[in-house]
DNA sequence: ACCAATAGTGGGTTTCGACCTACAATATAC
DNA sequence: GTATATTGTAGGTCGAAACCCACTATTGGT
């Protein structure tokens, strides 16, 4: 009685698109617990990755509509975690930057997200974890 | 410069999230073209697999609130796709039941969903995506 | 010097899924 | 037969993501 229509669950789309709310509300609660949203992360990592970005550039870089950008990164100034200073090359960018308690707040998260990764993947074993995180990345790279 | 962090990147659940999103935003954008939202076609796949169901029996399997499948029902009801009838066992239950029209309409939107699906699994090889849905269900199903 | 384009900001709206509460009708327990 | 529980219904709220427009400061082209 409480068996899903296996009309949906023969389709990919159906399971990835169920399997992937799983995942994001699970990492979201997370997040919720200290306030954030799923993009905190998200920008804290650009800056890790790749370095100083303008405000524009993380807005490109991670599919977010400037405005947003705006106010995530006021709620990580707030806590220390990001700095906006003016680009003195151009004075209309802000060169924005994690700082070193952004990167230690990051590695929390991550760590976090690491745990959910195992929950989900708990169903597979090591090497179908292996195999299903190859394949996996074929699909969200396109 | 349209990277994204890797750090993110190299998460289970941020890719499965991000998958995800794009497998439901195809999907609801296909039923938007005709005012359908995602539960319509799992209504219609619940009745068409195991028959007819209370209206609180759909809720239970399909995990939604009893209160949002009245509103789906007066949508599918009106096209022409589901009837309620009393049931006479129990004149509190309404025995919702899928019809012809809605079995039509069912299979052209599952049609729509296996292309949606070929599209997300393209950058795989016929035996990489048989992998894949295997391991995925495996996941889905936990 | 002037004009068009760009970066950031503030203040919105819209959409969707999830949830919640009150209520009428009906059934079940005692 | 009366109290309690359950089914469906109506009419909301709420939070999150995505998006959009108007505005200021600044730059670059000409």
């Amino acid at each position: 009685m409480h068996d899903l229509p296996p009309s949906l669950t023969a389709h990919a789309s159906y399971l990835l698109s169920k399997a992937g709310k799983s995942a994001r509300s699970r990492v979201a609660a997370d997040l919720a617990a200290d306030d954030l949203r799923l993009w905190h992360p998200a920008i804290l990592a650009a800056l890790a990755d790749f370095g100083p970005h303008a405000q524009r550039e993380l807005a490109a870089r991670l599919n977010l509509d400037a405005s947003d950008v705006v106010k995530a990164l006021d709620e990580l100034d707030a806590r220390g975690w990001t700095e906006r200073t003016r680009d003195p090359a151009d004075r209309r960018r802000h060169r924005v930057d994690i700082t070193a308690a952004g990167r230690l707040a990051l590695s929390g998260i991550l760590a976090a997200t690491s745990r959910v990764d195992d929950e989900l993947l708990k169903p597979l074993s090591p090497r179908q974890r292996e195999q299903f995180r190859r394949l996996l990345r074929k699909i969200a790279d396109a």
